[in-house]
RNA sequence: GGAGAGGUGGCAGAGUGGUCUAUUGCGGCAGUCUUGAAAACUGCUGAGUCGCAAGGCUCCGGGGGUUCGAAUCCCUCCCUCUCCGCCA
């Protein structure tokens, strides 16, 4: 959510950098709800007080003993009208609300303009894809001929967009998390989380699928309740600062969680439909911090550092790319996508999406800290991204270190999770 | 699932229709004293929002209702605790 009090002082400015990333805001609209919201709210706040002031004389008065009839009537008169406006503010400032709540966040300064993903700018290329001497085979294929990845079963089970691994390559996929795990937790000083995957709808308000983005989420019809199966860890972990406030010391919070994702990939009919790319149900290991406001920048380097650090270990090729503005989800003030190679398809796929959210979280969750200099509560920065998407690793692995006759070598640092396994197959 | 008890500021814990502008304690902040610290004492100390300000409004788990007036009464939902039952 962008800060209202900006909004106010500023719509065109604020137009202008909404514009950056496509989105066009209705600065009429706006200014004439806020108007008429302005004229509302006094209106209503000073009947209000009158109510008020006249309930105390009437407790006054019966309190010394004397007639209160006139001041009773006095309040009736103005309560009929009191009603009204109460209601009428109501209805406004819900709209208000959910017109604030739509609003994507403001691109960071060095974010690059652009309409498209094809508008994104590498930074780095680390590593160089393997040449091979023989007609590759994509993941599906590898791990079909394998006999460990089994779609039609899932799609029995389940339907589409599932899978079902077995033996070696399940075992693979959980020592991928492991590893993933040990090395945020070991190495880079995260706290492991462990955490619903059933979220309710404040929290999906609080880090921004809703209102605005229902249709890619499961949700579940229980009773009446509106929750969710998780898109992603970042909205349980994130939400542990929703109505918070972190003591200073013990910022920055860094945490690590494991989870699986679910998504209904509505709208992307046709894209990815072969393998394990694209799925309902995948498992991630998510990194999120909360910082201090200054801190965010260099917060989300070290963040990006660490999901990085995953590719080097596992020696997969690998670039980075910092996402144009019309490329960027719209509570991101700046994100970094981490791709990495795929032989198969002969060029880098997102494995990773680091984005630093600065305030726009934190101001919806209320997710503060009580800055030790000025003694004041201030709103938090949130970041968060993947380390890594453990499907899509699986994918990288078995296509860059497949052999001609169809195994797969086992990565160095991967062979002690797996019982000191160097093949598969 | 059944029966009962509860949900109040960072924490503990009063308040059961009207000076509640939410008592008090702990914690926190500032000061006095002190070489320094502790102790003691004094003062301040929930959040949000509107306003240049004075000040106003809202918030006692969520929502709805009764009333001139609700933390307090009623309805409903959620959550926590105790006991029983069931159970990975």
């Amino acid at each position: 959510m962008l800060d209202p009090k900006r909004l106010r002082a500023n719509p065109q400015e604020v137009a202008g950098q909404l514009a950056r990333r496509g989105y066009v805001l209705e600065v009429a609209t706006f200014e004439k709800l806020e108007s008429q919201r302005k004229t509302l709210q006094s209106e209503t706040e000073a009947l209000q007080a009158a109510r008020n002031k006249a309930s105390k004389e009437i407790g006054f008065a019966k309190g010394r003993g004397e007639d209160a009839t006139p001041l009773f009537e006095q309040v009736e008169n103005a309560k009929l009208k009191l009603a009204a406006n109460e209601s009428a503010l109501s209805a406004l400032q819900a709209e208000f609300d959910d017109f604030l709540a739509r609003l994507p966040n403001i691109p960071h300064a060095s974010v690059p303009d652009g309409k498209s993903e094809a508008d994104n700018v590498e930074l780095r290329r680390i590593g160089t894809p393997r040449a091979f001497d023989f007609p590759i085979k994509d993941h599906a294929d590898l791990g079909e001929a394998l006999g460990q990845m089994d779609f039609a079963a899932a799609a029995k089970i389940t339907g589409s967009r599932f899978v079902v691994l077995r033996r070696d390559l399940a075992r693979m996929h959980r020592a991928l998390t492991q590893f993933m795990l040990d090395t945020h937790t070991l190495e880079h000083g995260y706290e492991e989380l462990y955490v619903p995957y059933i979220v309710n709808a404040d929290s999906l308000r609080g880090t921004g699928q809703l209102p605005k983005f229902r249709e890619d989420l499961f949700g579940i019809q229980l009773a009446d309740r509106d929750w969710a199966l998780i898109p992603t860890a970042e909205v349980p972990v994130t939400n542990l600062l929703r109505d918070e406030i972190q003591d200073a010391a013990a910022l920055p919070r860094k945490w690590v969680a494991h989870t699986p994702c679910f998504r209904s990939e509505a709208g992307s009919g046709g894209r990815d439909i072969k393998g394990m790319i694209r799925q309902h149900q995948f498992e991630k290991v998510e990194l999120v911090w909360a910082v201090e406001p200054g801190k965010s920048c260099e917060a989300h380097e070290a963040l990006v550092g660490h999901a990085e650090a995953i590719l080097e270990k596992l020696d997969l090729p690998y670039r980075v790319v910092v996402l144009c503005t019309g490329d960027m989800g719209a509570g991101a003030a700046k994100t970094y996508d981490i791709e990495v190679w795929l032989p198969s398809q002969n060029t880098y796929r997102e494995i990773s999406s680091c984005s630093n959210f600065e305030d726009f979280q934190a101001r919806r969750m209320m997710a503060r800290y009580r800055d030790p200099t000025t003694k004041k509560n201030e709103l938090l920065h949130t970041l968060n991204g993947s380390g890594l998407a453990v499907g899509r690793t699986l994918v990288a692995v078995l296509e860059n270190y497949q052999r001609a006759d169809g195994r797969i070598d086992v990565p160095m640092a991967l062979q002690p999770y797996l019982g000191g396994m160097k093949v598969i197959g």
